[in-house]
DNA sequence: TATTGATCATTGCAGATGCAACGAGTCGAT
DNA sequence: ATCGACTCGTTGCATCTGCAATGATCAATA
């Protein structure tokens, strides 16, 4: 039971290396695909899939799901208001807090979009084969386990 | 069969994303134990690991082998030459290469780095349960798809 | 041999990233 | 109403990253 003691380390068979390369890798492959379309980066792209998902919502509330750093997100959503495709309001009740949401242009980028990650999504699924079930299982478990340890006291809608 | 025509796109289903989350949250997890342990960054880490496993090999190799832009494993190797736990030689027959490989303290580094990584894949083993296997084999499929004959890779979240 | 084209490692540079402030705003207790 | 502790979004800054040269070296060919 004790496999820890061997010799020489494998990096070929460590998890978090080989779970790396893989994000990379898939990540590169579909970042081909809709920085060809639209010219949007990872994190713009990101912010705006959520938006076009969650309807309006806080620089926060992006951070916080989306697993990305409050300056990537404020800077892309300023990236993506430039560009058109995002307005930025003032919150109804609460003045820190800005309302993003999708602007016409931006929804009809994100059906785009949307169609294009619909696709990939098939052809990864294709490409998993029956072991598409337990994978992403498996990401649920990891993710969820990476959760500790941060300074949120998460309380708003958890999903 | 035609589900790409859904209306709102759901970036919580979205395989590249939660690969990517889930790297993300995996690595930083790990980066926390040998950081604090070894003072390394995560490229050191890779190149390291890759060189306790490869013996003496190139930048290129590394390059090739590990998912890593040339000019990282080249900035990665010449800090850990300065650490003093990489020696950095002159191939004997193509002048061109550089011959890495580990000092007798780098191996030492390596050996309590690489216990600290053992202990975590069982942890991370544990925490998948059933899905371990089935998971592993998803990997595979995944990297191998994404190595489309192009040269120059790298990738975002780090292991 | 001289020359051309390829390969290897390094470096310059522009842009991205993470982290720590900072100002603005909110809430509760006094 | 005011004070103090907290939260939110932005920005400064040091560092990292990716990409395109660059210089050095090799292999092949004339």
């Amino acid at each position: 039971m004790c496999r820890l003691a061997e010799m020489t380390f494998e990096l070929d068979r460590f998890l978090p290396y080989r779970l790396s390369v893989a994000a990379g890798r898939v990540s590169r492959r579909f970042a081909r695909l809709y920085e060809t379309e639209s010219g949007l980066t990872n994190p713009e792209w990101r912010v705006l899939a959520h938006l076009a998902q969650a309807g309006t919502v806080s620089v926060r509330d992006i951070h916080a799901r989306v697993d990305m750093d409050k300056s990537k997100v404020s800077r892309a959503a300023a990236r993506l208001e430039d560009a058109g495709l995002v307005r930025k309001q003032d919150h109804e009740t609460d003045r820190r807090l800005v309302a993003l949401s999708l602007t016409e242009e931006g929804a009809a980028m994100m059906a785009r979009l949307g169609a294009i990650a619909g696709a990939f999504q098939t052809e990864l699924l294709a490409e998993l084969g029956p072991s598409a079930k337990a994978f992403e299982d498996a990401l649920n478990r990891l993710s969820a386990a990476g959760n500790t340890g941060d300074d949120d006291h998460d309380d708003d809608d958890a999903a």
